[in-house]
RNA sequence: GUAGUCGUAGCUCAGUUGGUUAGAGCAUCAGAUUGUGAUUCUGAGGGUCGGGGGUUCGAGCCCCCUCGAUUACCCCA
């Protein structure tokens, strides 16, 4: 047998990573739940029609298919021949496969909501933190296994949501002391507007592809990429008058409503995000018209959120607004906007900058040394009364030399230590140490408790 | 999915044009001391060199396949 091993682009979290993890989960949840947004969790796995043709041809790719159970059974075996034939001239198959891992929580909630949508008050505000799976190739903050921590309001046109949803990305990150993030923000009818006036709707994917590239590949190679989709020199001009609008979220606005004039997307697109700068003013908010986001189903404002520079991880979060979502689900009508955070990503970035929390890895508050089998037992009961009390702590597993009790201790980062005796049990005290210091008090036992309490002040926010 | 680099002890790494029984430091474990983490001393364990196949008298080293890590592209959190 092989050595042990897990999938390609999967993690297993020590307790010191769950810790740092939780840290970010809980942040991102308080905030939700302070801005309204109620919990829900969905299925690890949805059926495949539900994902699929959702995300794109690419996206299609990277949706991790379960293969069905039962395949090699007489009565499926013609079936699964037939299906497998399919399968290789790319054409999809529920004879093989009909569930597969969820790729994202946007289309798992845009199912529920049309499946729900009569028991629902809209509008309907919905945080979700769960893990999803894409058969990505990994690389740096890409895995295939990754949690996400969306926020969604469905049933409202209000630019509000969209409001409320760039304070929670301030907030939230502003909490886990990332102040060097950029939040930028445009409108899919800018985009949909240029496209009109260069080449048609159709062209928009073409567009925006090229373009989302600008801060990566130049000026030049995004000319070269659009001419090479099919752009005339005229219509690629006109993009480059886009694309050079500059200055601060007024001067752009500006711009764009001398360059669209008489357009009524643009115009619309406009008013959006004059909207949504306007009424955020005191948070960071950066009007990018370079970006245009990959998912196909946004309409509205996009967001999208970048880490600080320095630690070159790309994008940490994201979302907009799309118009018709549950439409897919045959429940037309019910617009909505969300956001998404990436934890893994913002996990890596905090790690890099060192800006964890100092405090988080606490385990036991204390370890009870074992001195022996008459020691360990008074020992064990004042433990006991210790973990009445709330203080978490352990007793060394057996009687062993101090030097090794306290390598322990110094391993699993517990900050004090307890020694109990034959000296200590005669005058009802326990010798404590703190190992950080090297200082060291007798302490009676009925003070114990009360004594580390006053010292566990910093574990809880 | 395409292409490049890499994979030797728990960790960081040596390892000569292919040549005997694959090494070091740190870590671990045991012993000396024995009611305060140190230092020191003595000793020990630990590797099918990522896995499989091939070339060769002989492979950690060369070739092929495969798994994993990493980087760029594609796409994306």
């Amino acid at each position: 047998m092989s050595k042990p091993s897990i999938p390609q682009g999967t993690r297993d979290f020590s307790a010191e990573t769950v810790q740092k993890r939780n840290y970010i989960l809980n942040t991102i949840r308080t905030v939700f739940e302070l801005y309204g947004f109620q919990p829900l969790e969905t299925p690890a796995m949805e059926k495949l029609e539900t994902l699929m043709g959702k995300y794109g041809e690419e996206g299609d790719k990277l949706i991790f298919k379960i293969l069905n159970n039962g395949l090699a059974e007489p009565q499926n075996a013609d079936k699964a021949k037939a299906g497998f034939d399919k399968l290789l001239q790319g054409k999809n198959t529920a004879d093989l496969t009909e569930r597969a891992l969820k790729y994202d929580l946007t289309i798992p909630f845009a199912r529920y909501v049309a499946m729900n949508h009569g028991q629902l008050t809209f509008p309907f505000k919905r945080y979700q933190i769960q893990p999803v799976w894409r058969a990505d190739k990994p690389q740096r903050g890409r895995y295939r296994e990754f949690t996400q921590c969306d926020a969604d309001v469905v049933g409202s046109n209000a630019l509000v949501n969209e409001v409320e949803l760039a304070f929670i990305y301030h907030t939230v990150f502003t909490k886990l002391g990332l102040k060097d993030y950029t939040l930028k923000i445009n409108s899919r009818k800018l985009l949909a507007a240029l496209a009109e006036l260069c080449g048609g709707t159709d062209k928009m994917m073409d567009i925006t592809m090229a373009i989302d590239k600008l801060d990566k590949i130049g000026l030049e190679k995004v000319k070269a990429e659009l001419e090479q989709r099919g752009l005339t020199a005229a219509q690629i001009e006109r993009i480059e008058t886009y694309l050079a609008i500059s200055g601060n979220n007024d001067a752009r606005l500006t711009a764009l409503e001398k360059l669209f004039e008489g357009n009524d997307i643009a115009a619309k697109g406009i008013e959006e995000l004059r909207t949504v700068a306007g009424r955020t003013k005191n948070i960071n908010l950066q009007i990018d018209l370079t970006l245009a986001r990959g998912l196909n189903y946004y309409t509205g404002v996009i967001f999208e959120v970048k880490g600080p520079e320095q630690v070159k991880m790309g994008s940490i979060g994201g979302g907009g607004r799309y118009d018709d979502l549950t439409g897919l689900f045959g429940v037309p009508d019910i617009p909505g906007v969300g956001i998404s955070f990436g934890v893994d990503r913002i996990y890596d970035v905090i790690e890099e900058l060192g800006l964890f929390p100092a405090e988080l890895q606490l385990g036991s508050k204390a370890l009870f040394f074992n001195l022996g089998e008459a020691e360990s037992q008074l020992a064990f009961e004042q433990m006991q009364l210790l973990r009445d009390a709330g203080v978490a702590c352990e007793m060394f597993h057996e009687q062993a030399k101090m030097d090794k009790q306290f390598k322990y201790a110094d391993k699993k980062n517990i900050p004090y230590v307890i020694i109990i005796g034959e000296r200590e049990a005669g005058e009802k005290k326990a010798m404590l140490k703190e190992l950080k210091t090297g200082k060291q008090e007798a302490v009676a036992f009925d003070e114990l408790a009360a004594y580390l309490q006053l010292r566990n002040t910093k574990t809880t926010k």
